[in-house]
DNA sequence: CTGAAAGCGCTTACAG
DNA sequence: CTGAAAGCGCTTACAG
């Protein structure tokens, strides 16, 4: 069906080779007059080149991986658009692949994409046990890990200022005269981002001189229900918190939700900082103060990344890029109750 | 640094064409004992297939080409993780591109995906200008179009019952009692799934025998703002609704808002109804009665649709799968006032 | 500025 | 059950 350069050079009567580098650019290489009688049979036959061979002779494919502990989560759609973007710019092809969160997929995935020969992967690691990504230390690509460190894996990293960003949070309770901060977290397991919130938590009330109290602190399973569970059961405490950080956004309208199941108003009796600040924070009742962590940029910076990385030459990827979230104060926190 | 078949051949004392044989799963074709042999030789190299030889060779390169109107919607982020599943199930890798709703880089993309040579393509068009389309109409490999149908161009369609789920709306409401009912959604254009709901909403009417009062309809711009201003204006009318019915789920929290910000209830003083069931609608305040529309599933009926071509062999998928959008009653909607 | 030729890593009749 | 050989569609020194 499709043409090939062999076609395009038959009809425009000079050598494969010509037409490969006019096709590739090479236009010193190629006479003016030569160049348009390539680009007119182009044209009529419709020539599409052929990655695949291309890829073949050349070793590179121009294609990027792309794998998502869970590509069903809106933040990550948004990050996976920034990737986009920037692998568009630089004229690559994005192959896409989410784990759903389990750590066998991710080692399919990761073999699918070796055998694609991808240039180079990007990845969001569902899991991080030693034993289970042990297998990844010879991958034969770069890689740059999302948002999740690796340890012991020569990936380089770009993340969010993690600690950083729930330190905004609590400063700001602070400075509103909390002192009972609670914290809703998924479990931290051996997941970077989430124990780097922890610490934030931690060092954050440790900077305020506030006594960190167990009790106020409260883990729920991934998905769409348990942190409501876990927030009212933090609201029924013999001495309740009076604000409450919510440190993942599928995890800010669950804590809304409890709240209001216990009967509580947000901001009167109750402050709430969410987090990553989605587009639609802005629209909850009330609009939500939040804890930016832009979702494009991420995807932007992590693929310039590792693009910058490939054009070097690099066969791995080292060191770790911070973006620093920012605080987007609105309705949902105010004054402590005396 | 990467073994190739000729390696693991020298390696396991046979020719390239055993080895070729065996990986392929042609085990009637290979002994035992020889199959061992190249085993033990793939592991002991890290041997991974080069998919860009075997597609250049087959002529199949077992990617598929997703081209979405806009990655960054959540709800688009869940179809691809159907088609993502139904894919990986059937062995394909996936190439994600998004137009960030425009019609120029759809162009590209298409013309990245035919490069990849992708042996089909899944696309949710942005645009559906019949001239901005034309040029559609000799591609080289099946597509199956999602959601939004393409005038004239021989591509499959796999969509919601779009009329429907919004017939299943007013439905609801018209029982409830309400007869002034308004519709707020994007601005129609050109794109199919809009102008089949809006359809669903006037035929749903005159189905109830409720006169159709154009002063009921809003169209807002895309994005995640405008159907405030919108909603606002529609309930600043002198004869205001009683119900309200969001098109779109980016609309149904602008649409809360708004009401709240008219210090209107609901449903005490309004009822809503949403659209699409995303994972938190049961999480709004108060938990909102949602048109359901599957993504998931819906991702996983174009891949499978698509697949099925592939397997037969066809060069082009023809006719249109519907699924059935359902209702799920919760608590936004209630009787109308007397 | 242009062409002939080798070779990228596979699969697949064809022959044995 | 196994191997030798052709060929998929490109790129790239090398020569001129």
């Amino acid at each position: 069906m499709g043409a090939t350069i062999e076609d395009v050079a038959k009809a425009a009567g000079v050598s494969i080779a010509t037409v490969s580098r006019y096709l590739n650019g090479r236009t010193e290489a190629v006479s003016a007059t030569t160049g348009a009688r390539i680009q007119t049979a182009v044209d009529r036959l419709g020539y599409v080149p052929n990655l695949a061979a291309r890829s073949l002779k050349t070793g590179r494919s121009r294609l990027i991986g792309v794998l998502l502990a869970n590509i069903a989560h809106p933040y990550w759609s948004t990050v996976l658009s920034g990737v986009e973007e920037a692998c568009q710019r630089a004229n690559y092809s994005v192959i896409v692949s989410s784990a759903s969160d389990r750590a066998d997929i991710e080692h399919r995935y990761l073999q699918m994409f070796l055998e694609q020969r991808v240039d180079g992967i990007l990845f969001n690691p569902a899991h991080a046990e030693p034993d289970l990504v042990a297998a990844w230390s010879a991958l034969s690509v770069p890689v740059v890990t999302l948002d999740r460190t690796l340890p012991g894996l020569p990936f380089g990293l770009v993340a969010m200022d993690n600690a950083r960003g729930i330190g905004l949070a609590v400063e700001h309770l602070v400075a509103l005269g909390h002192r009972r901060i609670g914290f809703v977290s998924w479990h931290p397991r051996s997941l970077s981002n989430r124990q780097e919130r922890l610490k934030g938590y931690l060092d954050a009330l440790a900077g305020a001189d506030i006594g960190f109290d167990p009790a106020l602190i409260r883990f729920a399973e991934d998905g769409w229900s348990d942190g409501v569970d876990c927030t009212v059961e933090l609201l029924v405490e013999p001495d309740p918190p009076t604000a409450i950080i919510s440190a993942t956004s599928m995890l800010n309208l669950q804590v809304l939700a409890a709240i209001k199941r216990c009967g509580l108003r947000v901001p009167e009796d109750i402050s709430v900082v969410g987090y990553d600040d989605s587009p639609w924070d802005e629209l909850l009742d009330p609009p939500l103060t939040t804890v930016a962590t832009p979702a494009r940029q991420l995807g932007v910076a992590a693929a310039e990344r590792l693009l910058t990385a490939l054009d070097a030459g690099e066969g791995t990827v080292t060191g770790e890029v911070r973006l620093l979230p920012q605080l987007v104060i609105r309705e949902s926190t105010r004054q402590a109750p005396p």
